[in-house]
DNA sequence: AATTGTTGGTATTAGTTAGTATCAACTTTC
DNA sequence: GAAAGTTGATACTAACTAATACCAACAATT
């Protein structure tokens, strides 16, 4: 990922234009967890030209593979994010997404353990898999 | 695994009874590639307690967790089943499903490649991966 | 300063999909 | 051999959910 391709340029109706969508829907898709888009400090949102990307393929999970939002969100929430960042056993004992595989990790409170200054938007976990079959390629990777 | 849990025993209104589902509802997750039931040479179904067990998970997924059928699907896709029976990388190029993750590895072809021989229903892949949060589990046990 | 856009929120709608009903042909059971 | 159950298939419906419409308060742009 270079920083060019995340820098966070289109305000939420510009990205909604382009991506032929609503403004809610936007909204929605990250109250639900698939997406965090940039912040500036008063709140507005900005996003990226992966973000698009990432928005891309959510639309094609839905319309095209017929997914629904909590499946995506199921998925996601499955990520080995554990090895991905390589935590230490003491990191995951105090990790509910380690534990837990109910929502996405960057979804959970994580003051109290590895990720506790990761901006999760700049993580790995998140950034790394989100196209639409990067799951499994990663997977490949990852496993021997 | 034990033999007596994979016993088929129930014929498809006895499980559909005790799962207090419809019996259509059960060819439609077979259809769905789902679950595996044992066939008779007739072609009638039967069904083990630990086919029940896969159901009621199913059931929790659909209900609880408000996943759709296509969800299921697309997770049990993404199970890394070259890892799980350690496929060699010429086993790899023959196989549709190391390449693709539209669907769950048990319901391609695999006539030419490792699995030729093997019956899925007893399957380490199609068996171990079959309850609620048994996937990231098997996960953590997979990788470093 | 005025206009345009964004925020979070709720209420509503349009479209989908999981599940049901029904069918004739065939199999199992007793 | 009769009754009960199973097969695959199609037609249909009730329920859900993704997405839209609308709102007042606030922020950005000009």
């Amino acid at each position: 990922m270079t920083k060019d391709l995340n820098n966070p340029k289109y305000t939420i109706s510009n990205a909604a234009k382009l991506l032929d969508i609503s403004v809610h829907t936007m909204r929605m898709y990250e109250r639900e967890g698939l997406i965090i888009p940039f912040k500036k400090e008063s709140g507005q949102r900005l996003y990226s030209d992966q973000d698009i990307e990432r928005i891309v393929c959510i639309r094609h999970s839905i319309k095209d593979e017929k997914l629904n939002i909590q499946g995506i969100r199921k998925i996601l929430s499955l990520i080995p994010c554990w090895a991905v960042i390589k935590c230490s056993d003491n990191d995951r004992i105090n990790c509910e997404a380690y534990s837990s595989s109910s929502k996405p990790c960057w979804m959970y409170n994580h003051k109290n353990n590895i990720c506790k200054d990761i901006n999760c938007r700049e993580c790995e976990v998140y950034y790394n898999f989100g196209t639409c079959e990067s799951i499994k390629n990663k997977l490949k990777n990852l496993l021997p």
